[in-house]
DNA sequence: TGTTGACATTCAAACGTTTGAATATTAGAA
DNA sequence: TTCTAATATTCAAACGTTTGAATGTCAACA
């Protein structure tokens, strides 16, 4: 009846309804300043038709007004990925507090995607961006765009300060030599290791760490007990890919009493491939993951990891984006920062002694 | 040099800095019919200069001028739970061929969110409203302003067409027949279940069917093997209750063979419990989950279950959102629906034939 | 010469808000 | 009585687009 062709209540429609003017109406509802000057009674009328129509304010001519989108766009390689999650949780913490709303988008690991959603989350005129890709993520000509248009924007899983972007990431160097480290206090000397694809930017520095905690405790690797994931890309393939590699393990005939996963998937796989033959873990060999996310908190035995901060990551890259727009609202651009979060051994069920005979493992 | 005091680049900024009028940028560079009678160099022109400043156009403006948002909202419970991400992966299959973009948000089990969560959806003008929602999910005074708004909204995960709401769901009785017939067919007498939460939607028709089938194959189900998960709301809970049920059943002193789960994670929970006083999985006792989400596929050993389609299930709630869309601009309100969805019986390698001697199990 | 119509471009109003400035009303003070 | 000040309300412009209608130019036709 009072409706727009839009089929959207207005402010207009309220001050129909009720004789005041449409700024009347705004004041109050917008609760600004001026509302203390109109007639209490007014303020009254005014909010409970505005409840009895069902009104929302418009945020696209809010928006528009006001320059302000109270925005934040969030932009996940791939939500299928428990280690998507955590981080996300991690941005809508901190975001909860403010009254900035996450502007959350999938790419699904398809550069058309992340380009298209970028563009979106641009026009959508968020006022920062925060982007989740420990995965791939080269220069998108989008993100000249971002720059001027002068919008900040904070990456968590991967370093690009080289790129004048804030990063927030893992220590991925002494997370490896942490899960070198756990396995050879456990006495383990025969370990074989997964590194984890090219192209992925935390598989160098995780090898680094490795390597480093091995020579420290006087442990020879032996390359041929040494394999590398495939430059696949989504999260289940990385099960499969532990799974391929336990059973090249098994099948190049070195004796080994412990496999370090690339991460807890790929762990995963390889306990797969180990039962297929009758192994048991940690028993017969430990097996090591990396990152903890839920799937390896639920298996049995569940996994021995390095846990990443996911959801603090979330948090400093929020931190650091509303810091930027304070910064901006000053007309100060802020330099990009880098934070490496501290990763931390959390011991479970995979993990244990070597066997004693090591004839055991052929 | 050229930018407005927002920070970001406005047609006014490509017509000043190219010499024609806002109109004809506009016309250009948003491909309007009238674009074919602009000349070439013009456009030409208009388009390079757009590139050149970083140009994307003002959603807010255009929407707020359009009356159109092209978006769809997308509430879902709680992204943590792997059962979401199927159906969301679903619901963007659906929208990516159109032009509309999916809202995403994440109530995190929490009322306050989930509300908060709504009416930013209907504030940012959501043509129509996805919730995923097998949870609890009551009357929001929201639920009414998104009818008085005409916004049409769809729920999957359980069935609200009694309140007058699309609702997609899985056939949830004849995957709880599905899940006992499949234990019965193995040759399974004795068979623990575990009930899902009384306020759960899901828990009472897959209770039914259990129970049907059990009767179909001349099976009595011992009460005294019944269990139910307590009223709890994340996850990881389900798996905690699967370990706690399996504890009380082995301390029962009752011999089972079989354990029936609500679902995925509370097998899991079941698994470890097992595991924990020696007994395999599925040599000495076969354990069902129900779902199939990521977890079940990756543990060994891999969770035989009853598989929801959930991304087709995402793909129908598009579907008829954007039905409801198509209809709603002919004037015509269309009458709820509702789609059962049929689950499917996934063998993995959970379950086997019930162990030989029955003393086993004690 | 005037009319027609195709082509190229611009005008101006509108979408639903917000907000600085303006107006109107009342009461109290000078 | 006029002036000031507080209270209560409205005007009107602006945010960045889009778009129906208007304007202007030019060539071709009658």
């Amino acid at each position: 009846m009072a409706q727009q062709k839009s089929g959207h209540v207005t402010l207009l429609d309220i001050a129909r309804a009720c004789g005041f003017s449409v700024s009347t109406v705004s004041i109050v509802l917008s609760e600004a300043p001026l509302s203390q000057n109109v007639a209490a009674s007014t303020r009254e009328q005014i909010r409970t038709m505005a409840r009895q129509l069902g009104y929302h304010p418009d945020a696209f001519a809010r928006s528009l007004r006001r320059r302000h989108s109270q925005t934040i766009g969030v932009l996940a390689y791939d939500l299928t990925d428990p280690y998507c999650i955590p981080i996300v949780r991690g941005i809508q913490a901190g975001l909860h507090p403010t009254n900035y709303l996450p502007l959350l988008m999938d790419a699904q690991i398809q550069r058309r995607l992340f380009d298209s959603y970028l563009k979106m989350i641009l026009e959508r005129r968020a006022e920062g961006v925060i982007v989740i890709a420990s995965w791939i993520f080269e220069e998108t000509n989008l993100l000249a765009d971002i720059e001027k248009n002068h919008v900040p924007i904070i990456i968590v899983g991967r370093d690009l300060t080289s790129r004048r972007i804030s990063s927030v990431f893992v220590d991925n160097e002494a997370g490896g030599s942490m899960a070198m480290r756990h396995l050879c206090e456990l006495g383990h000397r025969r370990i074989a290791v997964i590194r984890g694809p090219e192209e992925l930017f935390d598989s160098k520095p995780r090898w680094t760490g490795v390597r480093k905690a091995a020579t420290e405790a006087g442990i020879r690797i032996d390359p041929r007990l040494v394999f590398q994931l495939p430059n696949s890309v989504d999260p289940f393939s990385s099960f499969e890919g532990g799974l391929h590699c336990a059973k090249q393990m098994l099948a190049s005939g070195r004796s080994f009493t412990a496999v370090l996963a690339f991460d807890d998937l790929t762990a995963l796989g390889v306990v797969r491939g180990l039962s297929e033959v009758g192994l048991r873990v940690p028993e017969d060999c430990s097996v090591l993951g990396f990152d903890d996310v839920l799937p390896a908190t639920v298996s049995t035995p569940a996994i021995t990891t390095i846990r990443q901060p996911l959801k603090e990551m979330g948090l400093q890259a929020v931190e650091w984006a509303l810091k930027a727009l304070e910064k901006r609202e000053q007309g100060v651009d802020l330099n990009p920062q880098s934070h490496k979060a501290v990763p931390e051994l959390v011991v479970r069920k995979s993990s244990s002694r070597p066997p004693e005979r090591k004839s055991q493992m052929r």
